[in-house]
DNA sequence: GCCGTTTTCGGCCCGACTGTTTTCAGTCG
């Protein structure tokens, strides 16, 4: 069951698209939008306020607060049903589709009954969608192909997906005569755990060639659009990649627009309002009546967060999750970094379904430059895996044996949760382990009560001081188990086990919200990749960035303490 | 509908690009 704050947050969005669709106050629509992401980000239960406490959320005044505790009474509200009434859920369908927003899914709708994707196709064969007012053949066109785009997934893609395409972007487009600077910005700068669209940012004189470049890229499938400032491109895989190019000397000004967030920048344009300035991605102006506006500064980002009394706020925090108010009151958290990380503390070896040996695995960790490493591999619960007693020995025996040098190694393993929330060893050959990371492999679906109890119960274990992958989820195609994540949090913050951010892309687990969420009780956390060769240590750039997206600093990740600290948390636990 | 170092009313971010238009609306980020 998705938690209340969802369930509401979810409702507010789906008003504030019905207000926008039936032409209602765009201000009005943003009020709601904010309050959703207030309320979908806020710590405490909605379910559990009063109208007090609702209007304690940001954003959230006393019509929002109203309405939020007649849908938790009545399980409706009945202004939303009003607006529900009046046009079909289908017709919100629509403006799903790429190019089509909430005026023409109006006008279709009005003028010509549409209100599914399914309708809306007849209608564009048939040449009744041209022949509208403000419509027109191109206009019809677009639509045809957003619909195409919409069937083939249309999606969002994984972070390692958009950077490898966006790596590859910025160093054709570096390399073209002129540029001054590239990189990439938008979401992937922030390190969210999917990507929509990839966004580039260029720093030249003269756009032109930087452009030709772009539009020319050998992954390009399709122009989407062309101009002198910004293009954009679909490539073959179907990703959308934009390009914007601006001069040298606003190139601050430009990053912090292009980086977002869309509310984040928002927020600090706002605050420049009410400085008597303008923010745009040209720089920040003040603003003049008689004559033109002049400029204040540009150049880096840090020059523009100054002048409006900011300190530089790190693109993972730029949600508008309450670090604009953080970074007024001086309360930005000091956030860990990929430097911070002394060890990876879940990795696999071919011993299990690794494609790296323990020595290559080892030596490519020594490279890193990590002070400890722990070797992980899968426990003896997992048939497919054909763990023995004996062969865990042996491995541990090889460990021993090895020289890293001034790299500790850890030997560990990956226990399997079992559904009543036992592990696979006894305490006796537990106690042989230097580090257990616990998981869930198996039995996803059980009841909410059933997950909750099993995994509060691997944090009670006293050999587990890792809890893997905790929702187990994998992007696109596993839904995360359903478990109350606070009765387990606070489990985890007593028992002192640490949470795992698994860094593997496709699962990104905990995510950014859960981090946020737990952190809040005092949990730890371990920023792990559970690489299963050599090349998978890499992936750690990834959940260092979900961190960071939780809002963690350095002494809330046990994998940044130093060896003696991670050993007394390890063994806190066994005592 | 929310909000306040121009406060309880009157503001509310800003610009690029496209398509259908003779000056602008819609969409996007």
């Amino acid at each position: 069951m998705a938690r209340p704050n969802e369930v509401v947050a979810a409702l507010l969005q789906e008003y504030a698209d019905l207000i926008s669709i039936t032409g209602g106050d765009a201000f009005k629509v943003r009020s709601y939008e904010r309050a959703a992401r207030a309320v979908a980000g806020y710590h405490a239960d909605v379910s559990a306020l009063d109208v007090d406490g609702l209007k304690q959320i940001p954003n959230v005044g006393a019509s929002i607060a109203e309405k939020v505790l007649e849908f938790l009474h009545s399980g409706q509200v009945e202004a939303i049903e009003k607006l529900r009434a009046t046009v079909p859920a289908g017709v919100r369908e629509l403006t799903r589709i790429p190019t089509l927003g909430p005026r023409k899914a109006m006008t279709l709708f009005r003028e010509l009954g549409v209100s599914s994707v399914p309708a809306l196709a007849h209608a564009l064969d048939d040449g009744r969608v041209a022949r509208l007012k403000g419509f027109g053949p191109r206009t019809a066109e677009n639509i045809a192909h957003g619909i195409e785009l919409l069937r083939r997934g249309g999606g969002r893609v994984l972070i390692s997906t958009a950077m490898a395409v966006a790596e590859e972007v910025v160093a054709a487009i570096a390399a073209v005569p002129g540029c001054a600077d590239c990189a990439y910005a938008g979401s992937l700068r922030r390190m969210r755990d999917t990507i929509g669209d990839v966004d580039i940012l260029a720093a030249a004189r003269d756009s032109a060639p930087l452009m030709a470049a772009f539009t020319r890229l050998p992954q390009v499938a399709e122009v989407i659009a062309h101009g002198h400032t910004k293009s954009s491109v679909r490539t073959i895989a179907g990703l959308q990649v934009d390009l914007r190019v601006v001069a040298p000397e606003v190139w601050g000004a430009a990053l912090l627009y292009f980086t977002g967030s869309k509310p984040h920048n928002i927020r600090v344009r706002e605050i420049a309002v009410r400085h008597g300035l303008k923010l745009s991605e040209y720089g920040l102006f003040r603003v003049s009546e008689e004559e033109d506006d002049t400029l204040v500064v540009a150049e880096t980002e840090q020059e523009v967060y100054e002048k409006l009394g900011l300190p530089w706020i790190p693109p993972p925090l730029r949600e508008d999750r309450g670090e604009i108010e953080a970074a007024l009151a001086g309360e930005l958290p000091d956030l860990v970094a990929g430097a911070d990380i002394r060890g990876d503390l879940h990795t696999h070896t071919d011993l299990t379904d690794g494609v790296s040996t323990l020595a290559e695995m080892v030596a490519t960790a020594r490279a890193r430059g990590y002070r400890y490493y722990a070797v992980t591999d899968h426990a003896k619960d997992m048939p497919m895996q054909r763990m023995t007693d004996e062969k865990m020995l042996a491995q541990r025996a090889a460990l021993r044996a090895m020289d890293a040098g001034r790299m500790a190694l850890l030997h560990g393993t990956e226990l399997n949760i079992d559904p009543d929330g036992g592990v696979d060893w006894d305490a006796d050959f537990l106690a042989g382990f230097d580090l257990c990371v616990a998981a869930v492999h198996s039995h996803f679906h059980q009841s909410r009560e059933q997950m909750t109890r099993r995994l509060v119960r691997a944090c009670e274990n006293p050999y587990v001081t890792i809890i893997g992958h905790p929702t187990t989820r994998q992007i696109g195609r596993r839904e995360p188990v359903d478990f109350d994540a606070d009765a387990v949090f606070r489990a985890a913050a007593r028992t002192g086990t640490a949470m795992e951010i698994n860094s593997y892309p496709d699962r990104l687990d905990l995510n950014d919200e859960l981090v946020l969420r737990a952190r809040r009780y005092g949990v730890k956390f371990a920023i792990d990749t559970d690489s299963h060769a050599t090349v998978h240590l890499d992936f750690l750039r990834y959940g260092v960035g979900t961190a960071q997206r939780g809002w963690l600093s350095r002494d809330e990740v046990i994998n940044a303490w130093p060896l003696a600290r991670l050993r007394r948390f390890i063994t806190a636990n066994r005592s």
